[in-house]
DNA sequence: CTTAGGG
DNA sequence: CCCTAAG
């Protein structure tokens, strides 16, 4: 049997220096259009190794390539997505791929035909593969400080959707084929990777291939379903043995997590099976953490328990993650490393689905639907303004939105201001209707749409003392229900429901109230100010503290401030408050530790 | 249920 | 203003 020539991917050091080479490019912020992937020659010897090309070879095998020009797969459009590339290419082409391992060699025309009816499993195989994510065992993963130099690394994926065909230039190939990844992060691609280059996977891949010639049809089928989460009824040794070798070298090439995980199930199930054995824990927390908008509502959901328990946040994907997590272009695709406490669960939804827009961004062949979701992340961000009033002075202020989900108490609310004579009654609906009683009230407003639409009767509104203000202020809130007729239909930017402006007289008397009562008594302050926090809850309270403190340290920061909608006088005020406070803290501080040491 | 803080 | 984690 002679020798035989594929193109090989090559995954020792040329591949390192295209990843260096897209980072530099990423770095200098020069957009190439393609990622070259680069191809190496090898030999396979008896045993299904890949044996570095000789130079003797490499001449051989360039004739070969020049007189079958044609044949071989082309360079493809920037845009051109791995997908695309795998539909388009011919038998030929394919053939070419799968001599990767050096089987197809025994393969006869026949053989081929039977291959031909696994060709589009396959071909799922080679995508799943390549996107696959393999952590690296964890003794790799000790020092985060050479972790960092390795975070561009997760791009390496983005090398095998674009094969280009390079000419091979002799560069010497690790046997073992292994990637570090602590490879050097510089430039320069000739820089040797670092000795701990040297530490090798739990699985050698020799090994490995030695163990899988020993199997049985079914021992393959079921390592087969293990490196690719899915069962196989495949009875041919051979080819098994192909594609779990296929689906091996491609997982090993991207020693990177997380960029991919989410979106699929296979991908998970091929995630989770191949580190079935040890690490079944954690592939179901990248699973719980990819999902969890399925169960955004039920706290008391085991799984959502699980996604939020702290245990995960030592788990081996943690580790991963987080190392990336200070990569700007992965910005906001992990919570934040520095986040100290466990992640909300509304934070990880969100993360998540900024998760899933930045997956299809980055690997359109994942992205079924991808137009959409372009739109949607390109229009995601509304630029506006609105008039606000505050003080009883119309101000302008911008507008963000915030495009958050729907929460069906906006009806109620509605609907309060259609039946409710009070505002205390409103707001009591507001915040204890049950799930049943929404419902009902829901419907009941959509028989309500032809009835008056005018505003509650002030006169019912507030019991006592309504201040100008206040006046102003409902008037605000009734026009955010509907101010456009009776369509009910607003094709305006959507506001923020629910606003109503402070008032002069309500930061007063919550200035006064935290004067008296202290910063923190919130619910205290609110009931001990009567009727004028009627519709605002102690959290609100809070945050307009926190607002006023904000604008007042603003207004010391750079004094002379444009004169902003609330008195400095008040803003004075709240300094001093701030700092009546801060240092009865730091009294309180003091004397605690005293008593705590003496 | 209240408070503190992030979103 | 909303949501949720901690007390």
């Amino acid at each position: 049997m002679g020798p035989l020539f594929g193109s090989v991917e090559d995954y020792g050091e040329m591949f390192q220096d295209s990843i260096a080479q897209t980072r530099c490019a990423s770095l200098s912020s020069t957009n190439q259009t393609g990622n070259p992937v680069v191809y190496k020659l090898v030999r396979v010897a008896q045993d299904g190794r890949l044996v570095p090309a000789t130079d003797e070879e490499m001449l051989e095998v360039k004739d070969l390539l020049e007189n079958n020009e044609n044949d071989m797969p082309t360079v493809p459009d920037p845009g051109q997505t791995e997908e695309d590339i795998l539909d388009n290419w011919s038998p030929s082409q394919f053939l070419q791929l799968e001599s990767f391992d050096g089987l197809f060699q025994s393969e006869t025309e026949e053989a081929y035909t039977e291959n031909l009816n696994s060709r589009l499993e396959f071909k799922e195989e080679l995508m799943h593969g390549s996107q696959m994510l393999s952590t690296l065992p964890d003794t790799e993963f000790k020092s985060s400080s050479e972790l960092v130099a390795n975070e561009e690394l997760v791009q390496s994926e983005v090398l095998l959707q674009e094969p280009n065909r390079f000419s091979s230039n002799g560069l010497s190939m690790d046997q073992s084929m292994d990637v570090s990844p602590f490879s050097d992060a510089t430039c320069s691609p000739k820089e040797p990777a670092s000795p701990a280059a040297a530490s090798k996977p739990e699985f050698s891949r020799d090994a490995g291939e030695r163990c899988l010639k020993n199997l049985s049809i079914k021992a393959l089928q079921e390592t087969f379903r293990a490196t690719f989460g899915r069962e196989t009824t495949c009875k041919d040794k051979l080819s098994l043995k192909r594609r779990i070798k296929m689906g091996r070298i491609n997982t090993r090439v991207v020693p990177t997590t997380s960029t991919l995980t989410v979106d699929d199930n296979n991908q998970i199930g091929g995630e989770q099976n191949i580190y079935n054995d040890t690490d079944d824990a954690f592939s179901k927390v990248m699973v719980d953490e990819g999902r969890a908008n399925h169960c955004k509502d039920s706290p008391s959901s085991p799984d959502c328990i699980k996604g939020d328990s702290n245990d995960f946040r030592h788990s081996p994907v943690e580790a991963s993650v987080d190392h990336y997590s200070g990569n700007e272009d992965y910005d906001g695709e992990y919570r934040s490393a520095k986040r100290a406490r466990k992640p909300t669960r509304r934070y990880i939804e969100e993360t998540s689905k900024i998760n899933e827009k930045q997956q299809s961004d980055k690997s359109p062949m994942l992205s079924k639907d991808e137009k959409s979701i372009k739109v949607a992340s390109s229009g995601g961000r509304v630029v506006a303004t609105r008039m606000v009033s505050i003080s009883g002075s119309r101000i302008e202020v911008p507008y963000v939105s915030h495009a958050r989900r729907s929460r069906p108490r906006e009806n109620i609310m509605a609907l309060a201001k259609f039946h409710s004579s009070s505002w205390e009654l409103s707001n009591d609906v507001h915040k204890s209707v049950s799930g049943p009683v929404k419902q009902e009230m829901q419907l009941d407003i959509n028989h309500q749409t032809d009835k008056d639409y005018s505003k509650p009767n002030l006169s019912e509104v507030d019991e006592d003392n309504m201040e100008p203000e206040d006046i102003d202020s409902s008037g605000d809130s009734s026009d955010d229900n509907n101010s456009n007729n009776n369509n009910g239909v607003d094709l305006s930017i959507p506001r923020r429901k629910h606003h109503r402006a402070w008032t002069l007289s309500e930061v007063t008397t919550l200035v006064e109230g935290v004067s008296t009562h202290g910063v923190g008594k919130w619910s205290v302050i609110k009931s001990r100010s009567g009727s004028r926090f009627a519709h605002r809850s102690a959290v609100d309270i809070k945050d307009k503290w926190r607002n006023l403190l904000k604008a007042s340290f603003a207004q010391t920061a750079s004094n002379r401030m444009k004169h902003g909608p609330i008195p400095s006088k008040i803003l004075l005020q709240v300094r001093e408050l701030a700092q009546k406070q801060s240092h009865a803290s730091k009294a309180r501080f003091v004397k605690g530790s005293r008593n705590g040491f003496l």
